[in-house]
DNA sequence: TTTAGCACTCCGTTTCTTTGAGTGCTAAGC
DNA sequence: GCTTAGCACTCAAAGAAACGGAGTGCTAAA
């Protein structure tokens, strides 16, 4: 069912608004903006209906309303009015980036530093090899006291090896089991392919030995996000703690604890068949500690058979008009920055005009 | 003046509680300790005349006491009671080591994150050349409209480049005279000599060009603080919000805020003449807003010329013996990994026992 | 020199009240 | 049939007042 021009011209307003001051928004705030003509109690009826439609939510019965994460969606989609980045914006971005970016090496936290600054938000970095590294082959070999050697060999021929404690006695027999499993379901995965189901299935196929697996899936996943050239930084953790929704330390905590835990890991997975720039509103994430926080993230190119992801955490209400324009803007940027031959070694003799 | 035995004793507890609780420690709550044989009458007269000789500090008239920087310092230097790591600890320390140091490169990252969980503090690792890269040379090329470019030949023969605006106008003299200033003032100097003494002293002698001087000053230090092939990374943001006194949010704010800006980039420049593990309590930091923060670090062999750096940030209540006990286990952990010729690509057969 | 006793201070908490922004609904107006 | 003015009602947030209790400093006795 389609919204009426009205209900959407509210629920935009409402949305902009809540961005804006993050307080609950009340129907004569609606009817005193500049280009609404109906009285509040008018709008008042538009709002009860968007609420109905699940658009909008009251806090409690006497307060305004803020936008719902299916109300946060139709603005992403459909409402919010383009940012046009001025000059300035441009200018800055461009020569943040052509400033930092002398040395290669540590370039992600440079990137993730910027883009961060660039939105006042935390960022997230990440360049990732394309059609990561798979596992060519396991073996198990029962060391002993109560202990298996897992040997991986990687589809890039590295060698990775790791001692595993038995929490249980198993046999030469479940072991055997155990590698024929894990030869048969997870050779030629990539690290996004590890998904629950898979440890599921496993599970119940590898018997008595199962209870080692958990710990084989998440140490192979992990080495294979690793060695496919994932590096990733985050930057601006700090920012979180302005915004007035993470006055709550709380919450604060929460977020922050699952940056260092790797929540953000899989976003570029999420990425991998998207193009442009993707918004994640509240509920959207994956991970639950995301569940009230939005990530906006765009692709670039770095070329050299690496992708490029640059992305932001914020507050479900955040400035997504503002920040993905910024954000397709940065990777535009870095793009070309990486298209570029090589950074020159001395500038151009000046020019005479 | 030296203090009584049981001012001594005192005080120690005075600091041993209030790292425990985070509360103001009242003179009955020393007195119900174990082994002390006083009335809190006692307690009391010995707990004013520490407070008047600067060792404890009241927050108001009725309340308990908490100790002082000065307090801190003598329970640091000469009260605190050795702590022994259990094997518990430095199992469970070194299989963490051996287990996530199976890839080199992002190496910083994972020591970080390793101490950080060892000390549930945030915690800062830095690997850096030692006898730090300096400029050999500064060429300032005037580049037409209103610029000029900074031109650094390093003592690694790397050559660094960078365009600067000119806030004001100034003559092919005057960035004659600033060059000849730069290049006697400043080669040979490593990123740490560059104080605000130097700034002063280059921006008195440079003239009409000195508005210059301190984004010159500021480029170089970085340049060099990162050809010397620092790399550093901190870890555990989201710990300090776990700890009482950062529930506010504008304290934790101003902290994470500095590290994100390199407040801590200085601290290896501290280590650098001392040994073993170093203690700075509240106002002993430089870095103005670490000023009620403590920090305890580090030193560690990384061989290959490069020194490593582990350390924490924390409350000036921070259990130091505790960190300070785990942190010089670490180092030596990491020493050893490192002194080991490399690590093995298999792990020797199971022994039989 | 130590300790019991006591008056005093002052913070943190709880409880109660007030205030006001915002709502839904009804009935009148265009 | 929309739109709007009016009104009674709700409820969180802010303020005021009262309370309780932990802790102190001081005095006087042991």
């Amino acid at each position: 069912m389609e919204l009426s021009e009205r209900k959407k011209k509210v629920l935009r307003s409402v949305v902009d608004l809540y961005i804006r001051t993050a307080e609950p928004v009340g129907s004569k705030a609606i009817c005193e903006l500049p280009d609404m003509k109906f009285s509040s109690a008018t709008i008042r009826n538009e709002m009860a209906a968007l609420t109905d439609m699940g658009y909008l939510e009251q806090p409690h019965t006497s307060a305004g309303r803020i936008p719902s994460p299916a109300g946060y969606r139709l603005y992403v989609d459909e409402l919010m009015a383009d940012y046009r980045l001025s000059m300035d914006e441009t200018k800055s971005i461009n020569s943040a980036i052509e400033e930092k970016m002398q040395r290669f090496d540590q370039m992600m936290e440079k990137v993730a530093k910027l883009v961060s600054q660039a939105t006042d938000l935390p960022a997230i970095s990440v360049a990732s090899r394309q059609g990561g590294t798979t596992v060519k082959r396991f073996d198990l070999i029962l060391a002993g006291a109560g202990s298996v050697i897992l040997v991986m060999m990687l589809s890039t021929d590295e060698v990775v090896n790791k001692l595993i404690k038995l929490p249980v006695n198993a046999t030469e027999t479940d072991i055997k089991l155990l590698g024929a499993v894990l030869n048969a379901a997870m050779t030629g995965l990539t690290a996004e392919e590890f998904t629950a189901e898979l440890l599921e299935k496993v599970m119940a196929a590898a018997g008595a030995a199962g209870a080692l697996v958990p710990v084989i899936l998440e140490f192979t996943a992990e080495t294979l996000r690793r060695s496919g050239g994932t590096n990733m930084a985050i930057a601006g953790h700090a920012r979180l703690l302005g915004l007035p929704e993470y006055r709550d330390v709380d919450k604060a905590q929460k977020v922050l604890t699952s940056f260092d835990e790797d929540a953000l890991a899989n976003l570029p997975a999420v990425m991998q068949n998207e193009n442009g720039t993707k918004v994640l509103v509240g509920p959207e994430n994956v991970a639950q500690e995301l569940k009230d926080t939005s990530v906006v993230m765009t692709k670039f190119d770095i070329g050299d058979g690496l992708q490029g992801m640059i992305g932001v955490v914020g507050p479900t209400r955040m400035d997504y008009a503002k920040v993905t324009a910024r954000l397709s803007y940065f990777a535009e940027s870095l793009s070309k920055l990486f298209a570029k031959p090589e950074q020159p070694q001395l500038p151009e003799p000046a020019e005479k005009e």
